[in-house]
DNA sequence: AGTTGATTGACAGTATACTGAAAGACTGTA
DNA sequence: TACAGTCTTTCAGTATACTGTCAATCAACT
């Protein structure tokens, strides 16, 4: 096949084909995450819940009271992209926003009753998506593939826009 | 920390941590994901040119004349978002969509010279995002995580709503 | 006190991704 | 020919993700 162009002008860089493309990490990363995407929601279809809204939960639960600009610092969102997830969550009363004590800007979040219900419920269905995202692969290649992951997201944390940093970075109520 | 409903009727299973998020292949593949982007953002910044369309560009100069269906096939497009992916093309006159001779519900895609020149200057922006994005592991754990990344997504392939498909299953012309 | 700079939340705009539906065009069969 | 089913495209709606901007608020300094 190879579609080269006709005009044969000094052409130094071997052009891209498929297979190539096939074979990219970028290529292989986003295939992954709609593949990891579309277990989860899979798994999870009893719930009406999405990978982010069940990090937020995650999150809140283990800092009540967290406010979001520091919840989004804490499970690498998107700022702009958390608020409209908050306002889902407020909307389903899975969350509720407080305004905080001292900080006239700052609403606290909170998991409400039915949040905190809801995020026990869908847990197991959680871990078993995250089974099935590697169940292809032989256990001890598991291991391999999650500690590179791993070390690779460390090492870029902060490649990205929303770079992970540590709750109590900079924290003064609680 | 571990912030525990009071409640305590019967908790079986563990509560989720911050730190099994962080280890959660979902997690990482998520940030992996960010990562990827931002880095092929940042390396092709001269080009306005996005990971996805740079994959059907050259999806489309390895075959001249497909048609969006089947390009969505070949790169694991979901098929509805391609559409505004190939009107960002053409509008910037990279690609030509034309109709097809037997068929008038089809497209026929081509690249435009200016899409080709495009696509051939992009190209080393495109292997210098490719590398850095495992720069941060040593050569050898860089195949490794390749080998792994891509036997998973082959065994998952079928998974998500876009899985690939190769071009000449079931084409008629050409 | 007043000003400056930083922080927080909200918003507009673009792009990727999926679900589901609709309309037009083709194919095979009755 | 008429009909049913299939294919191709497009659109509406929702969700994630980033850029950039804005106003309100707070903190620190003059």
């Amino acid at each position: 096949m190879q579609a080269r162009t006709k005009s044969a002008k000094t052409v130094k860089e071997p052009l891209m084909s498929m297979d190539d493309l096939y074979g990219m990490p970028g290529h292989l990363f986003r295939r992954m995450q709609q593949i990891a995407v579309a277990i989860f929601m899979e798994e999870c279809k009893a719930f009406d819940m999405t990978p982010l809204q069940y990090a937020a939960l995650v999150a809140i639960r283990a800092h009540p009271g967290i406010d979001a600009t520091r919840l989004s610092a804490l499970i690498a969102f998107d700022r702009s992209t958390l608020g409209s997830v908050i306002e889902r969550l407020e909307t389903k009363g899975l969350l509720a926003r407080k305004a905080g004590p001292d900080d006239k800007r700052i609403k606290l979040l909170y998991l409400t009753r039915a949040g905190a219900d809801e995020l026990r419920g869908v847990e197991p269905a959680v871990s078993g998506a995250q089974s099935r995202m590697l169940a292809a692969l032989k256990p001890a290649d598991r291991k391999t593939l999650l500690k590179l992951m791993a070390r690779l997201v460390d090492l870029n944390n902060e490649t990205s826009r929303a770079p992970v940093r540590p709750a109590d970075a900079g924290r003064r109520s609680t």
